[in-house]
DNA sequence: CTCTAAATAGGAACCATTCCGATTAAAGAA
DNA sequence: TTCTTTAATCGGAATGGTTCCTATTTAGAG
């Protein structure tokens, strides 16, 4: 199940809409890098996206990609999750959700759930600091991988 | 707070219990990187944890602690948080438990909620995979932080 | 069209982690 | 205790992801 071509359509729009309230320039490079983004569902990590990119925008350079997935997080475009080997993954749906987690193949799928979005947070957390966002995450075998074990 | 003298003592019973039982040796530098995180309560990463085991054992090698506490790890002995900037995190707490990161100083804080340790995993999940563990993950300015910037 | 600040390319540098080959030492057997 | 086996260690080189640096390009304002 792919990005719908409509939601592509939306994320674009916001991208550019981003872009000019932010006060970035919507560069040929930066423009390709979200819409690799955009329509994934895989949560590429940025040498994937370089890769990606680089068939359309041959010349582009990795620190191209490192910088503008930053600026992208930045600005609220894509989401940043840090879950294995240190390996930053990035996706561009930005509705809350959680994070299945294979433990094999390092892949992750995104789940929803509102019932998870407003979890309890237990009186001593205050204590910690101000919680600002919440996210679950799950591990374990993902089916993909449990099949290739038999 | 300190994690407690008898607290410690049970971990390092543990260890030396776990070594026997899993055919590993118990060598200093293996008992001395065990012990730090024993009585750590600040999820310290490999190079810090390094430095410190250091004093002891003035020898020691960068790959040795790196290599004793992903054994930790296989042995359940310690848990790896991979959270923020790819550096990874060890900690000798095995109680279920959760974190707050601090989005500013990247700190991590435990804390403890039989409720979240329990949560209502939605039906979809299932079709991605067998879940082996939950965690909760909450992101915020720490009391630290957040005094600092004023 | 011109100008300027912002962004890019490409390669060097950086840093955490892992690998490798030679050496050491834990622990079971004698 | 001493011997033997083999896991574990050391230290430095290698790796891989990410960031930095500087000259060059370009988007977008005027």
């Amino acid at each position: 199940m792919a990005v719908s071509k409509a939601e592509i359509e939306r994320r674009m729009k916001r991208f550019a809409e981003t872009c000019r309230t932010g006060g970035l320039k919507t560069t040929h490079q930066r423009m390709e890098v979200f819409r690799e983004l955009a329509g994934a569902e895989t949560h590429p990590d940025a040498e994937t996206i370089y890769r990606h990119v680089r068939r359309r925008v041959p010349a582009i350079s990795r620190d191209t990609v490192y910088r503008t997935l930053a600026t992208l997080e930045e600005q609220g475009l894509v989401h940043k999750a840090e879950i294995v080997s240190g390996r930053g993954r990035y996706d561009a749906n930005m509705e809350h959700h959680h994070h299945f987690i294979c433990t094999a193949c390092g892949r992750v799928h995104d789940f929803y759930s509102p019932t998870l979005d407003d979890l309890p947070i237990p009186k001593s957390v205050s204590a910690l600091g101000r919680v600002e966002s919440t996210q679950v995450q799950l591990r374990g075998l993902c089916t993909n991988c449990a099949k290739d074990k038999r």
